[in-house]
DNA sequence: AATTTTAAACAAACTAGTTGGTACAATAAA
DNA sequence: TTTATTGTACCAACTAGTTTGTTTAAAATT
């Protein structure tokens, strides 16, 4: 056996996503990743066959942490489970409480990947918008819970209601990025929540 | 006189914007666009000193057309001055109609040049940021003029509420592009337009 | 006559990816 | 217990092609 090449690995992968967000990806050369971590293109290359292939393992571990996150949200608020308005409501506050930590802009991988969707190849795409497509399925169970109880105080469309919060976390990054202040995405999760307080009321049960 | 450049400037602005939004801005060469317009580089470098002078070039276009569609929304809700909510759902409203009329996802030039930063310089940045802040204040003025009627049903920071129209078109633009199908902006500009439906309800004037 | 555009060659720096070889750690054979 | 073997992890130098930007002289347009 041979010495464990998982730190280099690891190395790799966490310097580059750095770079992609300073320099988009096709904007970060390999050679910038090699000064960053201190190893060679050799070893760079023994790692990821391609400069494509480390895109692709950018994007999957960005996603299973993304997923994680939001599986551990809605773990965190089972305890709600026969009360789903405030289950709705608590779950987007684990991420208002989790972005209130940080402290820089945060970024995403899907939408710097989306901005340049040419340099990766379909696989690597189709994995952003399935990822996209697990939040949309899980906010619209937690929504259809709610209108079994609560009827919407003005009509909305399930699926794009669903697809809101992943609207605002991106909406969010872009701006708190753009305008190079602090992250303002916890500001906008509020207006998320506040949005769904208003939306549902309790349902008037004809008998 | 000598002969007009405008056609070929104008055919590089275009062509190249098209290019950004499907390579990112690192991702596109000249060549490409030399490519596309049928252009010579000779013609190019005319045109624009640098491939940077290109980007500065293309953001003000960008931005001058954003705050022109903007003014543009603003002049046609001015018939309801006195009436500040239905004015603010009013002018998001011409913003979904807008939208309603684009099959193929938007995409936003701010957001391009935002995940690969170090790409474009200082003046190019902040001429994004400006543009924002501009939104914020057309935004905070419409606001301020239904606070003086209505109370806001729950807690809001003005700034952040502000904010949040612009958060919801880059949010809606990534999200549609990655999705890959048509463009959902209109849908998420609904949610923001029921937002402030739900949010403010008449003062409850004493005296 | 002034401005715009072409064509083609050129340079210097940078690009992703390859090559041949080395250091290392665990294991198997003597 | 020493020695040979094996496969992983890594390195330095190299290749072939692309990048932005320059130059120059002629030609086209108004």
């Amino acid at each position: 056996m041979g010495r464990d090449g998982r730190p280099t690995r690891d190395k790799i992968l966490a310097e580059s996503k750095a770079l992609v967000f300073e320099n988009g990806f096709s904007g970060t050369s390999i050679d910038q990743i090699l000064e960053r971590t201190g190893i060679t293109k050799g070893a760079f290359f023994y790692h990821f066959k391609t400069k494509n292939a480390l895109a692709r393992a950018l994007i999957e571990e960005f996603a299973r942490e993304d997923i994680f996150h939001m599986n551990e949200a809605l773990k965190k608020t089972e305890n709600l489970k026969e009360k789903p308005l405030e289950r709705l409501l608590q779950f987007i506050q684990e991420f208002i409480d989790m972005m209130c930590e940080v402290e820089d802009p945060y970024s995403c991988l899907y939408a710097s990947y989306t901005y340049e969707p040419s340099q990766f190849d379909e696989e690597t795409l189709n994995h952003i918008a399935e990822t996209m497509l697990t939040w949309r399925t899980t906010m619209e169970l937690l929504i259809k819970d709610v209108l079994e109880k609560y009827d919407p105080t003005v009509d909305v469309d399930i699926k794009s209601l669903a697809d809101h919060t992943v609207v605002i976390f991106e909406g969010a990054f872009v701006v708190s990025k753009a305008l190079k202040g602090r992250d303002l995405t916890a500001d906008h999760l509020k207006h998320l929540r506040n949005y769904f307080q208003l939306l549902f009321k309790p349902k008037k049960t004809t008998g």
